[in-house]
DNA sequence: GTGAAAGCGCTAACAC
DNA sequence: GTGTTAGCGCTTTCAC
């Protein structure tokens, strides 16, 4: 049996209670007393049982987190913002990976509720009605991390991908490339929309009318990357610009150029997303739209920590900073 | 105030262990009980407490991750398969870095046992005595995944870091290198000795006396691995090979290199150790070491299930093969 | 400044 | 097959 609250009452002639006021740090005991009751919890080795102070107090101090996939360069670096704050808060962190998938994305924020977290942190790409529903009626606060709900209705912390598209689009056409190539992901979600509607807008804005040849969508994935390559030295009078809704994409494009023969920035220019940390472990080292994942977490984690205390947030849905950074794949200007 | 198992009691008119057995679903039900319970469960809304159920059962069925950095390409990739298996048998996951900080680590450890996790995974390079007295210690069962304690007294999954070493600085020298050069961190763990010694071994019986200025040490980084590369074009008559202690490193070390003129492999090999996903992210492809970290995450959660189900295994310690692929960034033979 | 006692919501004997 | 009843280890009034 391990040692409970009532043994180092008994050890130390005082009563459960007192000893619960140490430990919490209550003021309201002598320091005679004090010191006793932490000589007898040093003595038996007393370790707080969180689950019991949990049930009794109704706070856990752990948050949950649902994540896509924790594996992945760009998610990996919101987690370790989330918990860098989290930690600074003295809150802990239940880590799940959802794969984007409806059904597992339900059952684990409900898995999250049953576990009784003080708050959740959601990213993911697709919130369906039922998300919306089932995040709206929490028990618990909720914040999106790099994650839109259509309803707008959830708080959250993002950058503005529209227009963040549309500076980088604008970017290769004003070195010179009327209609830039677009590559991403099939996946449909709000982020993805955004991205399109900016990189549409600076096409307009041309005056250039959009032509769905030069929109290549597959996988968020190296790999589509260097497929999508090979997909545009194919295309007749291809652009000599192509931007990537990912820099993981825009790797496997400047590698699946360069396999051909193509030479990047001098033949064909690519713009990345997100500036993660493979946009400078690539040569030509990649040009690309910053966006902050670990300062998203670490806002995402810091906006939970006022609704968990019910402070008042004057803005719910937090829209960061996001930049241009000109590197070696785009052509200097 | 939440529905309980009491009110779903209350109103299905049956008493609070009947509730108990239907959600758990222990069979010695009526299908027609169990089927009204489920209804006014349904009815109401209820959800199980968690927390009360760890208390009263001593069972969270949830496990603590001890990891170095989230946001490494490594350990993410370690982490995903703990937590993947970790779903599968139906726990979830605390997951906290500790940036191998000691005292953060001996605290982390702390505060899983508070939070009563029934097992922990952990993950770091230095095991001191304190480590090993704690682990040991512990209330429940442990696991090192791609960690090495002195002691060898704790359950641990790892590859054979001095053999893989041992191999790919061999390979390097078949193909014609004598005293190939080593880049790894400063960083003191088993692991890293381990790997120095195949490396050492290598030179050995290939008759030749390690010669330290071929053994670079700095960071686990890619901006080292640039570093490194410079400082060994500065080396008079350098080796013509380099075998790098991270696939990180390596692709810094690629990158310096071609910065610098110097053609891999024509000029100078390049064989790195992991196979993360930047081995193929790379050009040349990096030719590496495959170390399963996936693999080793899952094992070490499942050899963790083992241990909390009270299961008798046979090999405490691990070691899961490793292999070498070899790309291009190595001369074919 | 300290103690007594009532829960928190559930599981797990044990009885019937 | 179902109900009763102790706890699980702590927090939190409320007295004194």
């Amino acid at each position: 049996m391990n040692v409970t609250i009532y043994d180092v009452a008994r050890e130390a002639n005082v009563s459960m209670a007192t000893v619960s006021r140490v430990v919490n740090g209550n003021p309201n005991v002598k320091p005679a007393t004090r010191k006793k009751v932490l000589n007898t919890i040093e003595r038996l080795g007393y370790r707080p049982n969180a689950v019991a102070r949990g049930l009794a107090s109704k706070k856990t101090t752990t948050v949950g987190v649902i994540i896509p996939d924790i594996s992945s360069i760009f998610f990996s670096e919101l987690a370790r913002g989330i918990d860098d704050i989290a930690t600074m808060y003295k809150y802990n962190i239940i880590l799940s990976n959802s794969d984007q998938n409806k059904d597992k994305e339900l059952r684990l924020i409900n898995t999250m509720f049953e576990k009784q977290v003080d708050g959740l942190i959601y990213m993911g790409a697709t919130i369906s009605e039922e998300h919306v529903q089932q995040l709206k009626t929490s028990p618990v606060p909720v914040a999106l991390a790099a994650t839109i709900d259509a309803t707008e209705t959830i708080p959250s912390v993002n950058i503005d991908y529209e227009q963040a598209a549309f500076e980088a689009t604008s970017h290769l056409i004003n070195n010179g490339t009327k209609h830039p190539i677009y590559v991403t992901g099939e996946e449909e979600s709000v982020v993805n929309e955004l991205k399109y509607k900016g990189y549409e807008r600076a096409i307009t804005e041309a005056k250039q009318a959009v032509n769905e040849d030069y929109v290549i969508k597959g996988e968020f994935s190296y790999e589509f990357g260097v497929q999508a390559a090979n997909q545009i030295i194919q295309l007749k009078d291809y652009p000599k610009a192509v931007f990537a809704a990912t820099d993981e994409i825009a790797l496997g494009i400047i590698h699946g150029l360069q396999d051909n023969g193509v030479k990047v920035p001098e033949d064909v220019e690519v713009f990345g997303f997100d500036n993660t940390r493979l946009a400078t472990m690539v040569r030509p080292t990649l040009t690309t739209v910053v966006q902050p994942m670990y300062d998203i977490g670490a806002v995402a984690m810091r906006l939970l920590t006022k609704f968990m205390n019910k402070e008042n947030v004057d803005e719910q849905n937090v829209v960061l900073p996001h930049q241009i950074v000109k590197r070696n794949s785009t052509k200097q200007n």
